[in-house]
DNA sequence: CAGTGAGCGAGCTTCCGCTTGACTT
């Protein structure tokens, strides 16, 4: 039996702190919270001055169960859940739910996992901090209130299962409001000039001094009339002045900054980077991966300094103690870096030694000295203008920190390197002219979010916390708010004016505008649900909403407000808005009249159906029933055509007979198609289906069955064994797996031992169920199921096939 | 995998923050 029993939140801290504690202390884990407000239903009795309903989840029983012996079988529990908000709410369901008492438990906190930082720990201990406690509670009830009534306002009004919330909904806001900024953006162009003198370098052979003009210029014409000008104009030195300039390393990474860098530097999406820190944390070799702190250890930063005093030396090393900035940062945790910083280099899959790489550079090069600079800028007159050129040259007098690590931005313009000037005086003058460009530029539109870009925003907005960032943003995207993609961008033509050789010459060039890579985009349903919530709830979808209630949250951590008081003056405004907009507002959230059927002259409307947005000629109230189409995936609510809509009405389409069976086109969910005798055949991307021919459409049937007749090179029928073509090359099919041929090896010339011996090789794998369509249909079938039984009602066939689904 | 949208109408959906596995591709 032991003597001591410490909890903490997370598994892999246990393990290391077992280590430090020796052998009368028994370490286990609470893996986060224990206990939570009940699920179904709001869990808040609001008469009775907000007393919670708590029940401890089913997933966590066991372990609670466990918990509960062990702490009954020690002497003293230690209660070591993190020095926050949400540990102390810990710390206080532990001490709640295993009924501890107060004379056996001791609470404690460390923010570092360092032997002498858990001996000292266990020295101080003090009593759980009920403010602290209540604070929490204050804030879990704020946000299921929040969440579970604004939700159903959403399934009445707008579409069913979807989700409303004091973080997601902001996050969802910030997105369409940055869409509407990129839509009413005016693009301006005007002229930039830039001079390529010839000048001699110091040894006299002759290089490029490159300048710019200071101004722009607002039109062709006054760029043409200042290249008239230069033809005739000389050049000198005005002006020459060196200045020296200092960069600084950033900070160690919080969550948020790895996010953003493994982002930028290794192209990770924020919850792949997570998945990754988590296992390097797990395999205890870096510290705590959801931290806002970007405070080091006193240890960490000696371990640093001695790790940079042996690669680049005593002049490279500058300790710093680094603060955070970030609103409502809670710093349970240190910033994220290495356990061992003398180890460079880590074992394990290239994501982690890549993602290992990057926190190591990071932590030395904040412990490392500035990189000094010096920057030389040039002034150029032109006689009889007032306008200046200006050259801008840089030196590295000391690289610094650079020698290790440099952040990157997200300013996708590509930075032009600036090299050192040839020596200049002032007062000489530039007639060795190579050539002056005006060349036409356009105003850039704010950018489009990308995931980290997203979550550096909700960061400084002071909006979630490190362990929701991926969360959050992978919610938006399933409720369908959001989508994250790549679009091509358009050519756009400009205009270039050249000065060479005394002459100007005139040309029109192209390029490409508006690319985008990996972005996030508002959906329909986003932009309708927003702007619903934004009419209605406007004090909830205030980017400041967070900021506000974390400062009362703060007043009841300290002791001077009552928590249910924090509570019941929030709802006391918020719930009649709820009240308000369940009575007011119309079902036809984001419906909208695009204009009039010129065949049956009924009214023709979009909007959001309950299966997405949707296209509906007349209306239910209408004798006949109305038609539906869905609108296609790039279709907008708010700018789609009456004529774009009618379109959508002509599919499907009857293509004539092949085979005494009739060919119909249409699109579905995975593109435009051809269904002919119930089989399906995918239309290439370069087929209309509102063009696509009779003989086409055979081609394409017959295309298909030429593949599925070339399925099989060979089939062993006794052994079951078939070898395959595939969309990736031939492989061995088995007892429903797949396996490998290798690439040296002639899938012609298999035999069936062959077959056997690969199989085998790999491992024989269980059959794959069939598809995991089950999965991700699961939650929509919800739906559709309960409809189909309806729909057939009675029918035996109708029951099966939606136990089925 | 390639559909759906009225009508009867019960019962379902949903929040944010702590934590990991147990599941597939």
């Amino acid at each position: 039996m032991q003597k001591n029993l410490v909890i903490v939140e997370s598994p892999a801290k246990a393990k290391t702190i077992e280590k430090f504690l020796g052998k009368d202390y028994k370490v286990m884990s609470s893996f986060g919270h224990i206990r939570d407000l009940k699920k179904k239903g709001l869990g808040i009795n609001i008469e009775n001055n907000f007393a919670p309903d708590y029940e401890v989840p089913d997933d966590k029983k066991a372990l609670v169960a466990e918990l509960k012996k062990q702490a009954k079988a020690s002497d003293i529990v230690w209660l070591a859940s993190d020095e926050d908000r949400e540990g102390e709410a810990i710390a206080w369901h532990l001490f709640d739910v295993l009924g501890l008492k107060k004379e056996n438990t001791r609470r404690i906190v460390f923010h570092e996992i360092t032997k002498n930082a858990i001996l000292n720990a266990i020295e101080h201990p003090r009593d759980i901090d009920d403010n602290l406690v209540c604070a929490q509670q204050a804030r879990r009830e704020l946000d299921r209130i929040v969440g579970f009534e604004l939700s159903p306002i959403l399934w009445k009004k707008v579409k069913p299962a979807l989700s409303a919330g004091r973080v997601q909904s902001v996050t969802v806001r910030l997105i369409v409001d940055r869409e509407r900024e990129i839509q009413q953006f005016n693009t301006e162009s005007s002229y930039r000039v830039r001079a390529i003198f010839r000048v001699k370098d110091k040894s006299g052979k002759l290089v490029d001094l490159k300048a710019d003009l200071s101004d722009k210029l607002s039109s062709k014409e006054e760029a043409l009339a200042f290249l008239e000008h230069c033809k005739s104009a000389s050049f000198s030195i005005e002006t020459i002045e060196h200045k020296p300039l200092k960069r600084f390393p950033a900070a160690p990474f919080t969550t948020s900054t790895l996010q953003q860098e493994a982002a930028r530097k290794l192209n990770f999406s924020v919850s792949q980077t997570m998945r990754v820190a988590q296992s390097l944390y797990e395999s205890g070799k870096i510290t705590y991966m959801r931290t806002d702190s970007v405070n080091l250890s006193s240890l960490a930063i000696e371990t640093a300094k001695k790790e940079i005093l042996s690669i680049a030396g005593e002049k490279y090393h500058h300790a710093r103690q680094y603060q955070t900035k970030s609103k409502g940062a809670q710093e349970a945790h240190e910033a994220i870096r290495p356990t061992y910083i003398s180890e460079h280099e880590i074992e394990g899959t290239s994501q982690e030694k890549k993602l290992y790489d990057l926190i190591w550079k990071r932590t030395i090069a904040s412990q490392m000295a500035d990189a000094e600079l010096e920057r030389t800028v040039a002034v150029i007159a032109v006689s009889g203008d007032k306008r200046k050129f200006v050259a801008e040259g840089e030196v590295l007098i000391f690289d610094g920190f650079l020698r290790v690590y440099m952040e990157s931005t997200d300013d996708d313009e590509t930075q032009e390197n600036k090299n050192l000037l040839p020596p200049l005086n002032v007062g000489d003058k530039l007639s060795n002219i190579s050539s002056i460009e005006a060349c036409e530029r356009f105003s850039q539109r704010p950018p489009r979010y990308t995931e980290a870009s997203l979550v550096h925003k909700l960061e400084e907005l002071g909006i979630g916390r490190p362990s929701t960032y991926a969360t959050t943003i992978s919610t938006i995207q399933q409720r369908e708010y959001v989508v994250r993609e790549d679009r091509e961008g358009e050519e756009r033509t400009y205009n270039k004016l050249t000065l060479k050789n005394g002459s100007i010459e005139d040309a029109t060039k192209t390029e490409m505008a508006g690319v985008e890579r990996s972005k996030l985009f508002p959906t329909n349903i986003g932009i309708v649900v927003n702007d619903f919530l934004q009419e209605y709830f406007p004090d909830i979808l205030d980017y400041n909403f967070t900021a506000n209630v974390e400062k009362t949250f703060d007043d009841v951590a300290e002791g001077k407000l009552e928590w249910t008081s924090s509570l019941s003056s929030f709802y006391k405004t918020f719930h009649p808005t709820v009240e308000n907009a369940a009575q007011r507002s119309e079902r036809k959230v984001g419906e909208r009249q695009v204009g009039v059927d010129p065949v049956s002259g009924k009214p023709v409307f979009v909007k959001i159906g309950r299966f997405g947005p949707v296209a509906q000629i007349g209306s239910a109230e209408d004798e006949e029933k109305p038609k539906f189409a869905p609108l296609r995936k790039n279709q907008s609510l708010e700018s789609v055509s009456l004529e774009e809509v009618l379109d959508l009405f002509k599919l499907p389409r009857d293509l004539g007979e092949y085979e005494g069976k009739m060919m119909t086109v249409a699109i579905g969910r995975f593109g435009a198609y051809v269904k002919h005798d119930s089989k399906f055949y995918s239309l290439k991307k370069t087929d209309d289906p509102m063009q696509i021919t009779e003989d086409r459409a055979i081609e394409l049937i017959e295309e298909k069955r030429q593949q599925a007749a070339n399925k099989y090179i060979k089939q062993f029928e006794t052994e079951g064994i078939d070898v395959c073509n595939g969309r990736f090359g031939p492989y061995i099919a088995y007892n429903g797996a797949n396996y490998k041929i290798p690439k040296t090896t002639d899938p012609n010339t298999l035999t069936v031992e062959e077959c056997k011996a690969l199989i085998e090789k790999q491992g024989e794998k269980a059959p794959k169920t069939k598809k995991s369509a089950a999965k991700t249909t699961t939650k929509k079938s919800s739906t559709t199921t309960a409809k189909s039984k309806t729909a057939a009602s009675g029918t035996t066939t109708a029951k099966k096939s939606a136990k089925k689904a």
